[in-house]
DNA sequence: AAGTCTATCAACCGCTATTAC
DNA sequence: AGTAATAGCGGTTGATAGACT
């Protein structure tokens, strides 16, 4: 236990302030400057503790507190700030002036933090969720890869996030199909994609799509127990089976949590970027963020309809630097806003995913 | 129109840091 | 140096207004 609440004594006033008892503190700092909060509400006939008084004027009638909605630039100082600072609200309300520490808190809880969410940041670590992502449209970049190079490297970042078990599938799907086609072929065939593990992970509609030679459609939900029949007929084998096979392999992360192949812990885990990387922008605080951290939507069923298209176009340049004169606007609309960051932070996740789930 | 839900934000609580003695 | 009081901070709560059914 702490100490006892300061307004707990004397039956000192609690609750919301009346403007009789503001005009008093006031009046009283007026004359006598704030500070010695102790005696202030005795000396200005307040029935309130001088914690109480403290807090009223720093968070409310100081002449110096700007009211009203935050500007652009100052929600971008704050994600930015907030990045660096954590919840350190007082550190953060002394670089945007006229605005108070509760204030800030308040507005992160309320409107920040949905944001962030929603677009598909941590808004503690400001790192890409993990359990957002989708990891087939960094290995399509890589399959699809011109250079023909395989680009395993381009992985390595999110393999210390991945299913141990998933990732050397993957990859090794890669090195074969970067070797030969045919090699790729036979440790399908060999394999059957389907080991012990994989066919306790994989759902059954997942693997059965692959028995149809272009597969980027919509998997087709059947009831067939042929989970371990051999996958592709030998005449069927694409670059679509393929890429299909690696992106429902991978697509795993948006469904319920049941067919989930990232360890459950994982799922708490965030991509080990730079918090400021998740923003991109010219700022050089705010790292444009590489091929690999292309992100795509899920879609409003949450796991069957898979669409590549859906991936996030290149960032863009944040539109103003940090401490640019103001571009805006109080008034502006939410959706305003929310196109702005939406901008900012370069990939979103549609409103129809829950993110309270992620709250 | 009434009831319910949701978002907002002022204010409080409990804790730590700092200061005074 | 040790202790108590005070200031300050961050997390949380609860009243209320507005949206929704």
């Amino acid at each position: 236990m702490g100490r006892a609440p300061c307004c707990d004594k004397n039956g000192l006033k609690k609750g919301p302030w009346t403007p009789e008892e503001d005009h008093k503190l006031i009046s009283y700092i007026q004359q006598h400057g704030p500070g010695n909060w102790r005696n202030l509400p005795k000396n200005a006939a307040l029935q309130r503790c001088g914690k109480s008084c403290r807090l009223r004027w720093t968070n409310y009638l100081r002449p110096d507190i700007k009211r009203g909605r935050f500007s652009f630039e100052e929600e971008e100082t704050i994600i930015q700030l907030h990045s660096i600072l954590g919840n350190k609200w007082s550190a953060i309300a002394a670089r945007l002036p006229g605005r108070t520490d509760n204030e800030i808190k308040n507005y992160w809880n309320t409107h920040i933090r949905k944001r962030l969410l929603r677009n598909g940041i941590d808004p503690v670590t400001h790192a890409p969720r993990l359990d957002l992502l989708d990891l087939s449209t960094l290995l399509r970049s890589t399959l699809y890869n011109s250079s023909s190079l395989l680009n395993v490297s381009n992985l390595l970042g999110t393999q210390a996030l991945l299913n141990p078990e998933l990732f050397r599938l993957v990859s090794t799907l890669l090195s074969l199909k970067q070797e030969n086609p045919e090699t790729l072929l036979q440790y399908l065939q060999q394999n059957q994609l389907c080991n012990s593990q994989m066919q306790n992970q994989i759902p059954t509609s997942h693997l059965n799509q692959f028995q149809t030679p272009v597969s980027c459609e919509a998997p087709t939900c059947t009831t067939s127990t042929a989970a371990c029949a051999p996958l592709l007929d030998q005449t069927q084998f694409t670059q679509d089976n393929l890429e299909a096979l690696l992106s429902n392999l991978t697509n795993f992360n948006g469904q319920n949590s049941q067919e989930n192949l990232i360890p459950s812990t994982l799922t708490e885990s965030y991509l080990t970027q730079p918090p400021s990387q998740a923003y991109g922008g010219s700022n050089p605080s705010v790292p444009v963020p590489s091929e690999s951290s292309s992100f795509q939507s899920l879609n409003n069923n949450g796991n069957q309809n898979f669409n590549f298209d859906s991936v996030i176009s290149t960032p863009l340049s944040s539109p103003t630097p940090l401490n640019s004169s103001s571009t805006y606007i109080n008034g502006s609309t939410e959706d305003e806003r929310e196109s702005y960051c939406s901008s900012l932070l370069k990939f979103e996740i549609p409103e129809s995913l829950d993110i309270n789930d992620f709250m």
